[in-house]
DNA sequence: TTCCAAATACGGCATCTGTCGTATGTCTTC
DNA sequence: GAAGACATACGACAGATGCCGTATTTGGAA
């Protein structure tokens, strides 16, 4: 073993809504060697404060939090501090997602349902400036080619940017709330509303309502 | 009242689909005085497999797993092994859920964003034999210990009972399938699948396809 | 300043959905 | 065998949705 990285440990900050599951986690950190967890946060604010005032090295970020609009958050926040490694952990294997995470600035990319182990392997290989694909998601970027899905050009393009108002109203859907009422509660016309869905539907490749949502709450948006 | 639980310790069975999670769990239990995890489980089948092999006392029960049909899971495994107290643990947070948890058998029920010092209370009040209510939810039951008499407007709603059928469809919506493709899938009439759906909201006071996606994705029914 | 993407807004049309009925066959259970 | 729950099936009607257009305003980038 190099002693290199016995020098200072390396921090981090724990990004999720469930205070439950931050504890587990920083219990599991804090039980590898050098490590140290000197920040938390259960949204997207207090996260964005933590990331300034402290120094961490690592995030590790749960996609599904509120206030956290996902993608767009990581770009921001990588832009905004560079030096920060951003290690996403969610739930969601869509490979759009993973490789939009990826282009973002994510360091790694991890599942909540992989081997516990790969948080490490993980770690390791973000310290040393390196990347890191969980197993369950490896697919999703390594051999596109090899990927047998019959949704051709839509379903795999890239980052499939959405407006802000776009995910907007991609949050309000994934609350059941039907175009009239989206309308009422933007203050827009429903019309506009429903065009907004349509694009959405279009960018996304779904066809229903029903499918918008569990997008929306695979995402990890709001849903109450 | 007898000291015999210093003797023992308490054992743990931890079901919950992501490993990150439970092993997270898995160390903040250990780390508690006298509690140990005997096994654990990523979904309902290996989970009853557990249950009749080990001999644990307490079940920590996520009821967003794969295989898992909520609350009909909850009734079973209390009635195969009434000696297994179940704490439930989960993200959802509705009256309807809590309710019908705890009448199907559950003795505490938990949220995952609430105060870790929480799993400690709650195992402390299961042990004794009591029940316990994650503060997040203790407003959805006006009086926990009479759980078979109706007493307000509010039982219009409350814990119905879904029939098999039903769950089997609301999966599929949960799919973001439309009435004419759960037909197909099930060999069923069109109108047949949207009876099913209707009977669904009404029981469960939605009404949308979208509301009923949530619900379903939130309930964490599959939804890929 | 010009240009473009985004947000706004409207309409038509086929289809699907939500809500109300009614009805029949098959089970279990009493 | 009667009662009840469940699954099946159909119809009507209003309203919402999915999909196709078009068009104006606006704010920022080139």
């Amino acid at each position: 073993m190099n002693g290199d990285h016995m020098n200072r440990p390396l921090t981090f900050i724990i990004a999720d809504d469930h205070a439950l599951v931050r504890e587990g986690l920083k219990m599991l950190i804090s039980s590898m060697d050098n490590m140290s967890v000197v920040a938390e946060a259960a949204d997207g604010e207090a996260l964005l404060e933590q990331v300034a005032k402290t120094r961490a090295d690592l995030l590790l970020l749960d996609l599904g939090m509120p206030g956290v609009a996902g993608i767009q958050f990581i770009s921001d926040i990588s832009e905004l501090v560079p030096r920060l490694k951003i290690v996403v952990l969610t739930a969601n294997i869509e490979p759009r997602t993973v490789r939009a995470a990826l282009e973002a600035g994510a360091s790694a990319y991890l599942t909540k349902d992989g081997d516990p182990e790969e948080l490490g392997e993980a770690i390791e290989a973000v310290r040393k400036g390196g990347t890191y694909l969980a197993r369950t998601v490896r697919f999703a970027i390594s051999d596109p080619s090899r990927n047998s899905r019959p949704a051709a050009a839509a379903d795999i393009l890239s980052p499939v940017p959405l407006t802000r108002r776009e995910r907007e109203i991609l949050a309000l859907v994934a609350q059941g709330l039907t175009a009239r009422e989206i309308a009422e509660r933007l203050g827009i016309s429903p019309l506009t509303a429903r065009k907004h869905r349509e694009n959405l539907m279009g960018k996304l490749n779904l066809h229903s309502a029903a499918e918008l949502t569990a997008y929306a709450v695979r995402l990890g948006l709001p849903t109450a």
